[in-house]
DNA sequence: ATGGTCGAATGGTATAGACCATTGCGAATA
DNA sequence: TATTCGCAATGGTCTATACCATTCGACCAT
């Protein structure tokens, strides 16, 4: 077994986080203990913690105990990851519902979004995004028909449409125009991400561009308040004095 | 002494490498040369080598040894604009109205974030923002008196704290992280920005350093929903320095 | 009830020692 | 000369143990 002792306890710690066995602010049986029933020394054990607390899901405090954090998930707004590569990369399980894929005709903002005609025709894509089976960000996108023909015929549901546009189409996305503002749940908004209406979200409005500076893409993703984050960061977020 | 001797030795080594005593692609002493001329064990001094890991500022290769990285990608300027600046820039009318100014005891979640004591004095200063006239953020930071002293004898409402910083006290703010979230206005924020309580508002939180990576000023700004959009362009490329 | 004290439990730090896989390089070999 | 092999040094992991400061609740005195 090449895989050292410290990952393989944060990995099966962190199954039990992202699948809601362990629950936020639940408390976990202190060091001495866990190392115990474990069958590894305290050091180890501690090592193993020390990943979790890196990545921010966990609470510890000397002479209490330790904690599962309140998730709060990080994106990182620079950059433009696709929100499945970035999630999966952080260990957490996500995945995609349809909610809409109908071709339309182009209205007059997106047609000057796209740089196409009025009333070209054009797909449009909802998906609710879920991260550990919890809808946490309604994402919509439209792209033009005559750029990605029979787009329907991929499982969207499974796969990134930056990677299937990449594979599929040979297109990558290469720079993007994006802001972010706080907005409001609408009824219909609230009911799909499980908040009250009214609930604090972010919307992401995004127009994608090809490496030729084409847009291909105008899309907005509305993002749950209570569970993402997003920061613009430049140094490891690592703290010096609490760890 | 109670500064652990693991922090001591990484923020020493630190000093070494923002001073170029430690240059980049230099090797360091093997960590068991290393623990013995400093007198500590080897686990300790290995402590000491994560914490500085964690920043990204060594490259660690087993069977090999352990290097200074090579310095950081420069980092998009524009981020830092002081708020009165870049508003003014833009033609807008602004003014400020100092809700809070007082010294308190730094509590152990900003002692950490600035990397200070705990119940540390530090000026904790509140102020309203206006464009023509209205209010659209509310702006919150917290500084080490040490660092700042007699701050409060300079005019707040009229000046920037950057520009402050910089003229009076010759700090300049070089870096920082910072992460956005959309929340729900409460009834204290929402009577001063003049919104109704639960409005949407998007919260910046901040952590600034000056050029030697040193904290200085963790801050937190409430924007109203409905008057502010975040802009971030991407970047076609990211360069990377390979090592 | 109220307030204070004490102690057990907790996470944080530090030590000394051990074994492992990988690396780099010199010595042995072809 | 070119290639391979062996080995010492390196960082990575793991153990067992010890002491510290902080926290929190039980107990006690008021």
């Amino acid at each position: 077994m090449g895989i050292p002792i410290y990952i393989q306890i944060a990995e099966n710690l962190l199954e039990k986080i992202v699948t809601g066995e362990l629950a936020p602010d639940q408390r976990l049986p202190s060091e001495r203990e866990l190392s115990n029933t474990l069958n590894v020394s305290r050091m180890t054990l501690r090592a193993a913690l020390r990943v979790l607390d890196n990545k921010g899901l966990l609470i510890r405090r000397p002479g209490d105990g330790t904690y599962i954090a309140q998730p709060k998930i990080e994106r990182q707004a620079g950059k433009l990851v696709p929100f499945t590569e970035g999630m999966r990369l952080r260990g957490y399980q996500t995945g995609a519902k349809i909610i809409t894929l109908e071709q339309r005709h182009a209205e007059i903002s997106i047609a000057n979004q796209l740089d196409i005609a009025v009333s070209e025709p054009v797909y449009y894509i909802q998906r609710l995004r879920f991260i550990a089976r919890e809808p946490v960000m309604l994402e919509k996108f439209i792209v033009p028909v005559y750029r990605f023909p029979n787009l329907d015929a991929y499982d969207l549901e499974m796969r990134s449409f930056y990677e299937v546009a990449e594979t599929e189409y040979g297109i990558t996305i290469h720079q993007a125009q994006q802001s972010l503002e706080a907005v409001s749940a609408t009824e219909f908004e609230a009911e799909l991400l499980e908040v009250v209406p009214g609930a604090p979200l972010m919307l992401e409005s995004r127009q994608a561009s090809d490496s030729e500076m084409r847009p291909v893409e105008y899309g907005q993703d509305l993002y749950r308040g209570d569970r993402f984050r997003f920061i613009t960061e430049i140094a490891p977020k690592e703290k010096l004095l609490s760890g």
